[in-house]
DNA sequence: CCCTTATTCAACTTTTCGGTTAAGTAAGAA
DNA sequence: TTCTTACTTAACCGAAAAGTTGAATAAGGG
C-alpha cells in the first residue's frame, strides 16, 4: 500500500520549513485553521494550501465542526517513510534527547517568521 | 549544526523518486557517475544534476579519480532527518524487515523508468 | 435578516524543478 | 597528437510550487 507516490510526497510535504513547523505546533494540541495560521507571517489563503498539502501527505487529518475546520497529526504516515529513511544508517533507535534539541531548533531560532 | 535549511535540502532531495532510487543503487555499492545513469531513461546531464542536489544535500560524496568520479553513499546526513521524524510518531525502534518490503517495492515496480 | 468569522477558491506572479540538447573540459588510450 | 570516454555547464523549456489579493461560501451570533 505504501508506495513511492507516497513518500514523494510525504517528503515533499516535509521539505518546507513552514509545514515542518505547522506539525511541529499539532504535536502539542489540535488546532483551528485560523489558530494555525496566527504565527505566521503569510496569509490564511497560503497557511489554506499548506494545509492541504499536509492533507494529502496523510500527516495531518481535517475536520470540521461547525465553521471551524480542525487540523490534527497524523504521525502513522511518517512510518513509512521513517522506516525507508533508517534501513540506510541503521541508526539507533528512536533518540527523543535528539528530538527535543531538534524542537528547540525549530522553535527557537524562528518558527514562523523568516526574519533572522 | 543541523538547522532547518539542512532539513529542506535533505527533504526535498528525497521526494525525488529518481533520487531515491540512485540512493538505494548506492547501498549495495559506490558507483561512477556513467554507471548510476544507467538503468535510468533520462539523459547523463539530468543524472548528474541529480548527483549534485544529493551531494549538496550531504546524502552522498563524490570523489573523482582519474577521469572517473566517484559516487558514495553518506547515509549520516539521514540521521537528523530521521530523528526529527521520530519524534513525531515514537515508532518501534528499526525494523530490517519493513526496509525489506520497502526495497522491493522501489526496486520491483520500476526503478528507472516511469512507465507503470 | 444582516454581520461577522472561518475557510476556501480563483486568478495571477515569480521562482524553482526536472528535464532537454549542445557545447565544453579533462583525462586515459592509441 | 588525436580520439574517445567521463562528466559538467549553459541555455532553454514547460510544469509545478509558493506566495499574493480579492471574491465566494458557509455557519453562528445578535
Amino acid at each position: 500500500m505504501t508506495n513511492r507516490a507516497d513518500l514523494d510526497t510525504v517528503f515533499a510535504a516535509l521539505a518546507d520549513p513552514t509545514r515542518r513547523a505547522i506539525l511541529t505546533m499539532l504535536l502539542e494540541d489540535d488546532m483551528a485553521v485560523t489558530d494555525v495560521a496566527d504565527p505566521f507571517e503569510m496569509s490564511l489563503a497560503a497557511i489554506s494550501k499548506h494545509l492541504t498539502i499536509l492533507t494529502r501527505a496523510g500527516l495531518i487529518a481535517q475536520e470540521k465542526r461547525g465553521r471551524v475546520k480542525w487540523c490534527k497529526l497524523q504521525p502513522d504516515a511518517l512510518r513509512s517513510a521513517s522506516v525507508w529513511m533508517q534501513g540506510f544508517g541503521q541508526f539507533e533507535p528512536v533518540n527523543l534527547d535528539a528530538f527535543e534539541r531538534f524542537l528547540a531548533t525549530e522553535l527557537g531560532s524562528d518558527t514562523a517568521e523568516a526574519s533572522e
